[in-house]
DNA sequence: CACCAATCCGATTTA
DNA sequence: CGGATTGGTG
């Protein structure tokens, strides 16, 4: 089957998809059509004879991966198996789980995610007894953020706070100590983070010349995807696994790179080409994603910025709606106002085709309760992780136990529920266990009788070598009536949690690659792939994805550019960077939030909030202005006869249907999402609780819904 | 005194 | 949700 290329593709695309084995450095401006030509990529080497096998596809996320894959098989009719991919960490584990014992480490090395990471450092902080006095001394997530910190930009403790954070320099030679300490604890406890799935990765590597021989000699041709957002250290590595730089292909944008502040590096993009002096440069400038209009509002966000690759990014498509700028009274409004817009937009657009996007993940709460209060489904990315949610984080601290006995922050976890049982007593039992002190165990097994069970139940589990999902079986049923005991209130809502997990488990049969799978790639909880869903995501996690209609939120100075960035030249940059890429995930709409005050801080009430520096640099004709009164209206400004308010609900959108405000006492209703309803009882103020047929029963404010007569 | 449980307030971003 | 603080118990 022969695929005609060049009719799918413009001709920027093709050179990159067709280009030799060389050095190949793709310049993919936002848009401009990067996963389909990487999967065109992938197509057009097997096409040539290239075996899967002998592909290694470097994403960001391992989904990204699979969707390229995907692509690239439908296009040449068959699956392409064998491709190795994934995120670099998820790679270096694969090299690692069989090689850890030439670096020293157990088989069933465990790795760790951010709540372990900080248990650990927070333990290290009181045993070192560091802390206790001072108030000041830095919290634990400072002190890990600081190490990591320096391991993943490679520089030296001292040097970094003295860059970064001055007023810590006192403290240096403590965190030192920790930081070392810490090093210590994981190696003596068979434990990896994050950092050091990378750096072991290089260090093996480079102890064995063989074996680097061997994954060059099985992955001639190498694709990394978001270049712009590798560090240090995946550099190397990406020069260790193609020495000369032929047959390695780098795709990035420059203007997109969010990961700054965890190590990631533009100059490795930036440098490529010297790095590699063979190589060929392919810039595709064409978007295809998002109208004109919104176009030149994100060029005029990068026009202040530094951004070394010449970039001129332009679309075909029509002009487009003007995107909205639009001010609320406060975030409370402001999230009255983003459910209104998302409702108007519904009409027009699947709920998937919306999406709401924030700075950081506590930002979109007062968001989140009003979706729950209409009864409209949405999914969140960002914030907190499926696995990170104690009640998972508990039952699988068991099935870690199954593999690595020294796992010590899984066995602080399995007894740490039990009543009575607190921290100190909790890491003294771990230390007996990790000595074989048999008289102690037995001891406080004596007085609580679930130590005693929490370890028989490993104990015979470790003999059994179960299957994951048999696994998580017996545990479950050991952990069940504890789980409902700490979360009295929400277990129902955590059950289901479970239930997804005993599903996800029994899709492996390898327990150390079910542990890994959940530690190093956050699973979809996509269970109803199907319906449809309003996304509301970090703009870290947006990356990569596009919607028609894009709501982002919160856009004042402290919150969106983040209060962290404010004192730093740099930092700043970056949040410019993120505000890029946050408007260039939208095809047709855009709206950009500016709440007048924001709730919090101190004196308990609201304070002024002061739009975002990078709002305020935009030329007006970029936009279109809005401005919420105290009425809860909004009005355009700089218009000279629709300077009118009209009623909520009815505001943006040409051909909206009218709703009225006044709810009538019973009879039926209309509503955009669940269709026609029977009003069952007048809810003050302003609510009505409605059945929906094939919905059920919901409490829904009366503005959302159209009263039949 | 040492340790644990309950409560309230504040919140970067991620593999 | 986590941390810091406070009050209670052995």
């Amino acid at each position: 089957m022969t695929i005609d290329f060049t009719s799918h593709l413009n001709p920027a695309q093709w050179e990159a998809v067709s280009a030799a084995r060389g050095p190949l450095l793709v310049i993919a401006g936002a848009g401009s059509g990067k996963t389909r030509t990487i999967a065109f990529r992938l197509a057009y080497l097997v096409q040539q004879g290239v075996a899967p096998e002998n592909i290694l596809l470097m994403t960001f996320t391992r989904k990204a991966a699979q969707e390229m894959l995907s692509r690239a098989a439908h296009l040449i009719g068959r699956e392409l198996g064998g491709v190795a991919g994934g995120t670099f960490h998820s790679f270096a584990w694969t090299v690692l789980r069989r090689y850890a014992p030439a670096l020293g480490f157990p088989e069933g090395f465990t790795i760790m995610d951010a709540p372990d990471m900080r248990e650990i450092v927070g333990q290290i902080r009181t045993e070192l007894g560091l802390g206790k006095k001072d108030r000041a001394f830095p919290k634990r997530t400072t002190i890990l953020g600081l190490i990591s910190k320096s391991r993943n930009k490679e520089i030296d403790l001292a040097v970094l706070l003295e860059q970064e954070t001055p007023h810590l320099i006192p403290y240096a030679g403590d965190i030192l100590r920790i930081s070392q300490a810490y090093a210590a604890f994981k190696t003596r406890h068979g434990l990896m983070d994050y950092d050091d799935l990378l750096f072991n990765m290089e260090r093996l590597l480079l102890e064995r010349p063989d074996l680097t021989e061997f994954l060059r000699i099985r992955h001639p041709h190498v694709m990394i995807d978001e270049f712009q957002d590798t560090n240090k250290v995946q550099a190397r590595l990406v020069r260790l696994l193609a020495a000369d730089g032929r047959g390695v292909m780098v795709v990035g944008d420059d203007a997109q790179s969010i990961y700054a502040f965890r190590g990631a590096e533009v100059r490795n993009i930036l440098s490529f080409p010297t790095q590699f002096p063979e190589t060929v440069i392919v810039r595709l400038e064409e978007n295809y994603r998002s109208s004109q209009a919104i176009l030149d509002l994100t060029n005029a966000v990068l026009r202040g910025a530094v951004s070394r690759f010449e970039k001129n990014l332009f679309s075909r498509r029509a002009n487009g709606r003007k995107p909205q700028l639009i001010h609320t009274v406060s975030d409370q409004t402001q999230a009255r106002m983003v459910v209104d817009k998302v409702l108007e937009l519904s009409q027009n657009y699947r709920l998937r085709d919306i999406a709401i996007l924030f700075r950081a993940g506590f930002q979109s709460y007062p968001v989140e309760m009003l979706l729950n209060r209409i009864g409209l489904r949405f999914r969140k990315y960002g914030g907190l992780k499926f696995t990170e949610a104690a009640h998972i984080k508990d039952v699988l601290a068991y099935m870690r136990l199954i593999l690595n006995p020294a796992d010590l922050p899984a066995w602080f976890r399995a007894v740490s529920h039990v009543k009575g049982l607190g921290p100190k007593t909790c890491s003294r039992f771990c230390q007996a266990v990790l000595e074989g002190d048999q008289a102690f165990i037995a001891q406080l097994a004596k007085k609580f009788p679930d130590v005693d069970q929490a370890f028989a139940l490993i104990n015979s589990l470790r003999a059994e070598k179960p299957a994951p999902d048999s696994a998580l079986e017996r545990i479950l049923e050991f952990y069940s009536p504890i789980f409902q005991l700490r979360y009295p209130d929400d277990y129902p809502r955590r059950q289901a949690g479970l239930e997804q997990l005993q599903q996800m488990a029994a899709a492996f049969d390898d327990l150390d690659a079910f542990l890994t799978e959940l530690t190093l790639e956050s699973p979809d909880q996509d269970d109803e792939e199907m319906d449809d869903h309003l996304v509301l995501s970090t703009v870290h996690s947006a990356k990569g994805l596009e919607w028609s209609a894009v709501l982002v939120i919160d856009l004042v100075n402290g919150r969106f550019p983040s209060r962290h960035a404010l004192e730093r030249e740099e930092d700043m940059e970056e949040e410019r960077r993120l505000l890029y890429v946050a408007c260039t995930r939208a095809r047709d709409y855009l709206a950009l939030f500016v709440p007048s005050s924001v709730y919090n801080r101190f004196q308990g009430g609201s304070e002024p909030a002061v739009p975002s520096l990078f709002i305020s640099e935009l030329p007006e004709h970029c936009y279109e202005e809005w401005r919420e009164n105290y009425l809860g209206q909004l009005h355009l400004r700089h218009s000279s006869r629709q300077d009118q308010a009209l009623p909520r609900g009815q505001k943006a959108l040409p051909g909206n249907a009218p709703v009225k405000s006044a709810p009538r006492p019973l009879g039926f209703c209309r509503h955009k999402i669940f269709g026609r309803g029977k009003i069952v009882e007048v809810l003050p103020p302003g609510r009505l609780r409605i059945n929906f047929s094939g919905f059920g029963l919901k409490i829904i404010q009366a503005d959302f819904v159209i009263l039949e007569d």
